[in-house]
DNA sequence: TTGTTTTCCTACTAATATGGTAGTATAATA
DNA sequence: TATTATACTACCATATTAGTAGGAAAACAA
């Protein structure tokens, strides 16, 4: 049950760009690679992700790189990961794609339906200006 | 952010036992199994996790199996899922053994801390008799 | 208009974890 | 001694993770 590396750097780049917010300027994935020691090239992957939630504001070219598209208190650390991770639920089953067959006389699933809403009610209730 | 079979079939394992605590009665692998239709090898191998941890009283031979080695309201959830998962810290920072080199200056680690409490509450409050 | 800098996008890859299977040894009992 | 069940080890196919590589497209400045 963990939260994988994509989850992680991209608390961290939402940080960093949370930091930066009333400035309202860009700031370029290097300078944030560069400040926290993580590949260029892996970070780009992961704003794929972000931006497909259009999470972000961008911008290319000299001056370019990312903004925040809401203040920090306006994003909540599931929206976040939710982007960077996927899908949060804590079994397979839980995932409306997986679909289980053995759903309907499992006695585990009241359990874990519980423990998913503990989990998203905690990520729901804390914002990015939460972690500032 | 996701338990995996294995935990999953350990609690499946475990709720079996606990309906035949009364009993006194060992239960075989093979009839939860048949029962529950997974793979019986792959059930000996996740028990071998819960007798690592001993959680089980085990007999062998015709009349063997496992029960429970203390009544269900005496087992959390947090224990069968530790013996079965193993690390239940939901990021590899938070784990003892692969330390982070950045920990110090780490802006996400304190919500990470928060979020694996909030969990840890939740696994430590529900009992395997509360699944029953 | 040309060069530079940045994001955007796709394809590839090494290492690890997951979800098993197979075979054998060992213990308990009939 | 045969049977049944757990205990233990090794193996394996597939998926996921954590990247790397290369180029296209946009923004801007000289």
């Amino acid at each position: 049950m963990r939260i994988s590396t994509r989850g992680r750097y991209a608390l961290v780049v939402m940080i960093n760009l949370a930091r930066n917010y009333d400035s309202d300027k860009f700031v370029s994935l290097k300078e944030i690679s560069e400040k926290e020691n993580i590949s260029l090239k892996y970070l780009e992957k992961i704003m794929l992700l972000l931006n497909k939630d259009k999470l972000l504001v961008t911008s290319r070219g000299n001056v370019g790189g990312y903004k925040l598209a809401k203040s920090p208190k306006e994003y909540t650390i599931f929206e976040i990961l939710k982007a960077s991770e996927g899908d949060l639920k804590p079994v397979s089953c839980l995932n409306g794609d997986e679909l289980c067959i053995k759903k309907d006389k499992c006695s585990v699933l009241p359990f874990f339906y519980e423990l998913d809403s503990v989990i998203n009610e905690f990520l729901n209730s804390k914002t990015l200006e939460d972690l500032l």
